[in-house]
DNA sequence: CGGTATATTGAAGTCGGTCAAACCCGGTGG
DNA sequence: CCACCGGGTTTGACCGACTTCAATATACCG
């Protein structure tokens, strides 16, 4: 299924120093924030990677940890392949987030990356990473709080819920981080990956997430386009999702009365 | 049934130097290690929580988040409380862990923790925490390899693998963590959680955990006593929670041929 | 010893998976 | 321009892994 011949890797160069600046997700970056730390200074090289086709593959699992990737547009998926050929989704990773920070742990990478649709990447040496975080507390708090969230989102949607609330809490989490994102609030969900992706993702079958969200539809709660989304009841959708926890803005929160 | 007001919660005391030193964990603790770094100059102030009862609370979900907690001997087991009462475990942290990690991002518990067994912890201010990672690569490379190791458990379990897959996993793991803190190996697993609990955390019924458990004895896999459990064929187990993708020492590996 | 919580065992039910066929849709080439 | 592909997606019928419900057994603790 995951074929290492068939899909190109990427090159990783170094990248001019103008790049970030110009970087749609520069207030978002890891390495930057709100202080413009990095513009008198910039501890840390980043390594421009070119702009991926749909496919192309980051690391694959087993690969010596080096580097950090911060996502500048697309999207990236990382997944395992079992001994039986299943693709494992572990993750999606959209403009600002951060690849790789699981293999911190064990100096390697547990999981494939590779693009879901023509992305591009900034890739930040671990090493320097660290050295500079020591210097820069908001570095480091930055980076932290990355991980944190990653931590935060894999135990939410790892949880026992149902096939309806995972799917409807994943649908609003993507919406909620396009939100923080973008300054703008809209319904509109831009659905990137595949069915299948989305379907592993969940630990559901593809057939699965089309049923759910043809009933969404029906109930009138969700409109599906080709490869986006529309939420059209939003409270309806975030009730579902609540108990999930994954979720900032709880909506209507019933739980603050306690 | 998460009642609040029926378990005691914790309170913190701030703790003598002496206690490190002297601390059964002391060198798989994140705030020292083998360079003893910290027998000279410490910068993070310890308060040492008395021993908690069963049952006694850490923290609630929604509480500030000021500590994270190092896991001095027993068992704290994390979870949330769905609107429907639904208790998901999130956790178990072991003498050696760290407790609180997911709550770094928004700066407030996503998670109640609660002792398993009676238990010890040291809680650590986070902000001496940071400000002291600072100064001590080693220590911030340790909180980095801690919270990367959660995630990477995080998402291992929280796969689509079928509940035998995953009970051989969570035994396993817990025997490879039990064996990274003592430097011994044994074949003996201590079970100090509840098959509820357990069950919970595997998003599976209790009678399943026991069933399945019935059939790993039947296959003379494992041995259960009714708070430890032994494993008689590693290598049996080990097959079967390969795909997980949790262990570190991925056994007779049929993979490395590929 | 009771008395209660936890764990096991069995029977019946269900959510979601599997299998197979139809559909849709962008791309290719005649 | 249209026929033809080939993938992803949808839809339906059936199936099975796990759950639920209920009863029994075992461990725990004063």
């Amino acid at each position: 299924m995951a074929n290492q011949s068939a899909k190109p890797s990427l090159t990783i160069d170094q990248c001019g120093a103008t790049q970030c600046e110009t970087c749609a997700v520069h207030e978002f970056c890891v390495t930057s924030g709100n202080q413009q730390l990095d513009a008198v200074h910039r501890p840390v090289q980043r390594l421009y990677m070119p702009q991926s086709t749909a496919g192309a593959n980051v690391f694959w699992a087993g690969d010596e940890f080096k580097y950090l990737y911060a996502v500048k547009s697309g999207c990236i998926k990382t997944f395992t392949v079992d001994p039986d050929g299943n693709e494992h989704v572990r993750g999606f990773y959209l403009p600002g987030d951060l690849v790789g920070v699981d293999a911190i742990y064990a100096g390697r990478h547990p999981s494939n990356a590779t693009a879901v649709v023509p992305s591009n990447l900034c890739a930040l040496p671990y090493n320097q990473l660290t050295r500079a975080a020591g210097n820069k507390p908001e570095l480091q708090m930055r980076l932290m709080r990355h991980i944190s969230q990653d931590l935060s989102t894999a135990l939410s949607l790892g949880g026992d819920f149902t096939a309806d609330q995972r799917l409807a809490a994943f649908f609003l989490h993507l919406q909620e981080r396009e939100l923080q994102r973008r300054m703008v609030t809209s319904d509109r969900i831009d659905l990137v990956m595949s069915r299948r992706d989305i379907a592993s993702y969940l630990r559901l079958a593809p057939e699965t997430v089309s049923r759910i969200i043809k009933r969404f539809t029906n109930a009138g709660w969700i409109q599906s386009k080709p490869r986006a989304l529309f939420i059209l009841d939003h409270t309806a959708m975030t009730q579902l999702a609540e108990p999930v926890g994954i979720l900032n803005h709880p909506a209507t929160s019933l739980a603050a009365a306690a």
